[in-house]
DNA sequence: TCGAAAATAGTACGACCGTTCGTATTTTTA
DNA sequence: TAAAAATACGAACGGTCGTACTATTTTCGA
């Protein structure tokens, strides 16, 4: 690895962590070539435009989710444990590994009115990782640990909100206990949906 | 009303519609003083900061927001009919009347990581608004329409994901069908803390 | 070790930011 | 209707933004 894509690299963990604090839009190129003792063209070269920048922020942002999130747990049999496997680490990730946020999550608020690739780019990567969950529900319910009826994607979406509420309470109400409020959610929403639950 | 309190009201106005699409904090004095054809130290003189007008423009949104889904709902009787008006004003005000997004909502994710005067009134105001609905869920416990055993907060949890993931799959990815999956969500949830679920 | 190529720095630019201030205009009040 | 007060304007300030250019330094293979 040469010296540019090392310094580059550099760049991006240190613009992964601005952004996940301060938002993707809140990442400015001064900044972070302070924070890297750079100067801002220096930073700039490297991405070309702050667009560029943003989008391998994300990229980035992606890699680790997906090395923290799914990757672990694909080492679990297929089905519930599994899914259980991913929300555990989730809910980990959401409030232990990434203690500034989720570029995902506040990426969803800054760009769902906006256009543009970065929107583009950030839309795929939330639709993809909807699909590894409509994936791992499935499997589970092939496996006949939830109910046959049982669509998948009001699943993952009545799991994603559970999430969703764990970052707004855990970051923005700064409150203790949503941990455990995700985990009896979840159990609740798995029993609901499992074979023997009046549907 | 005087001709001041007239042109503040029109901005704060405006401001709103700004912030909900771009989020407090892309809303700028310049913009909003093309928008309303003024010039920039006229409008920035009704408020003598940044801050006060994004503080001002949290209330405006509050109030309406309270108008919207709350008042209409306090004319239905205590307990789970008033509950559930609450949502259905809520869904509907989420997908329809603010479809520039909620500024809760966005906001959440803006300040979650900041701190001063801005985030400390978003704070008081999420808080103020989830003390409404565990207010209106103990209604309906006390009404022995949930379960006695059930624990309002962690309700008005899971209630809160369905809101936060109808705005963000409705919004960002722009999912139709997004408020039927919610009202599922509700009454599922609803069921799983009816008195005669298994716990 | 030398020289081409890559990487970084430096400087400047126009645009927009929030804010200040002095002045002009309009509205209200006496 | 004139004086007083409220309101709005215009210009300017110091900053920061992204980006374009050029110069300098560093890296690395021949």
């Amino acid at each position: 690895m040469g010296k540019g894509e090392q310094t580059r690299a550099a760049i991006v963990d240190a613009a992964l962590q601005i952004a996940s604090q301060q938002g993707l839009e809140g990442l400015t190129i001064g900044q972070l070539a302070e924070h890297r003792q750079m100067s801002k063209s220096g930073v700039f070269a490297h991405f070309g435009s702050r667009e560029e920048l943003q989008i391998t922020v994300l990229e980035a942002h992606e890699a680790r989710f997906i090395e923290d999130v799914l990757r672990p747990s694909l080492a679990r049999p297929r089905g519930l444990e599994r899914l259980h496997a991913i929300f555990e680490a989730w809910v980990s990730r959401t409030v232990h590994t990434a203690p500034q946020g989720c570029i995902f999550i506040s990426g969803a608020a800054e760009y769902d009115d906006r256009s543009g690739p970065v929107r583009d780019v950030l839309v795929r990567m939330v639709r993809g990782w909807q699909r590894e969950l409509v994936r791992a529900v499935s499997h589970a319910i092939e496996a006949g640990q939830l109910d046959g009826a049982t669509d998948p994607e009001q699943l993952v979406f009545e799991l994603h909100g559970i999430i969703l509420t764990l970052h707004h309470d855990g970051r923005l109400l700064r409150s203790t206990g949503s941990s455990e409020r995700a985990y009896r959610a979840f159990d609740r929403l798995i029993r609901s949906f499992s074979p023997n639950a009046a549907a």
